[in-house]
DNA sequence: ATATTACTGTTGCATAAGCAACAAATTACA
DNA sequence: TGTAATTTGTTGCTTATGCAACAGTAATAT
């Protein structure tokens, strides 16, 4: 379970012996989720963090409506809870297992309170999890530059910049679909579309299915 | 100094006698600068906290232009440092006192590593700079529900209703020019006034200046 | 008091972008 | 393997929005 993080790592530089002592420490003890079952809701003052240990998972946010969006995809290692949702408004916000899955529930005001016990690595346990809010609020920070260009074009350009500066190459598969994009950078699809076709008609991008070439530099 | 923090507080929940203790055990005394004076430049992987204990300081971003931007203000009691900038790149980010004030830097990695003194608010340190930088979260978060808006007057409705909630009431004075207002919903300035007037029109606010009162819902 | 700067309010024009609707290609899955 | 669902690619139409340019007002400095 200790790879597939996106940022950073809630148990980075502790060991697989740290970490059972400390669990017990937690007093926390692993549960487990079939596929379908929901591991629990979103509550406003409620701040507990979730390690999935095993298996796959979802956040999800329900509307009145009854439909649904995904907002993270969890698999091994990967965490949740309140403090890494940055919004009031929790409501029909749930976690969902979309397999069967292992799931471990830590209170947070213990994780922040140093505990007497033998948890040597504590502190690296808090210098961890302040890494991966970091890590979240940039990738937040990130979405902003994206967002508040005016035009498609200029949100795209951003957009496959950040990701070529991030691959270190020219050349880079998106992470997702070409209609997620248009969602991420909160345009219309179509005419997202349509931009696309136009930048590469201009000759700054290559791009096909989610294979994308930066071919020269956008200015401005 | 324990006051205006626009999110948490850095020492709240810290008696002041306990806040000298610290001090001494973080080997940190307070530095003078006078107005106008560069009181740091922002580095890489440079990773100091500072608290303005006096006086007020601006963060701002120095283009190649030699054209600035100001991202923050700092007053008696803010907070600065890396840890608390979401970008990567740190290039022509500074912080200049705008009047005469006194500043303190303590080191990260003492604040993250709990000391072996006298410091028995060390966890209550830990908590609040956490409460901080979940409150810099939060409000990027916020900031993207406004921009991810597809039109105008989506992103004025939807910063207006989060105004009004913040405020408790339909009636609340906006925090910054219009023009300011502009930037920050990333539209052009002329676009937004025309848009605002048909808002008018259409009788969902009223607005002159500063000074907004939303009239009926908008739904959507 | 006066000059300077910043902010507010307005308009014409060209075009970018939203919407709707459809076909083709791709992927998922039973 | 075959069928459904999703994604991609395209177009016509209308309108919202960016840009430029200007005048009037408020705020600030000298």
């Amino acid at each position: 379970m200790f790879d597939n993080f996106h940022c950073s790592h809630m148990f980075s530089g502790i060991s697989p012996e740290s970490y059972s002592r400390m669990m017990v420490c937690f007093n926390s003890s692993p549960k487990k989720y079939s596929a379908g079952e929901t591991i629990c809701f979103y509550e406003p003052k409620k701040r507990t963090v979730a390690i999935v240990e095993k298996g796959r998972a979802v956040v999800v946010k329900t509307f009145y409506s009854g439909s649904q969006t995904i907002l993270e995809q969890l698999s091994d290692g990967s965490i949740f809870g309140e403090v890494f949702y940055f919004h009031s408004n929790t409501d029909g916000i749930s976690v969902i297992a979309a397999s069967e899955c292992t799931v471990r529930f830590l209170d947070y005001e213990h994780i922040m309170t140093s505990c007497h016990n033998a948890c040597e690595h504590h502190s690296q346990l808090i210098q961890n999890l302040f890494s991966i809010i970091s890590c979240k609020a940039a990738e937040l920070s990130e979405h902003i530059d994206v967002l508040s260009h005016r035009t498609t074009r200029e949100k795209l350009m951003a957009y496959f910049q950040i990701q070529s500066s991030k691959n270190n190459s020219g050349k880079f598969k998106l992470p997702f679909s070409l209609s997620a994009l248009a969602d991420y950078i909160s345009v219309d699809r179509s005419a997202m579309m349509r931009e696309i076709k136009k930048i590469k008609e201009e000759g700054y991008i290559d791009i096909s299915q989610r294979e994308v070439t930066i071919l020269k530099d956008y200015i401005q």
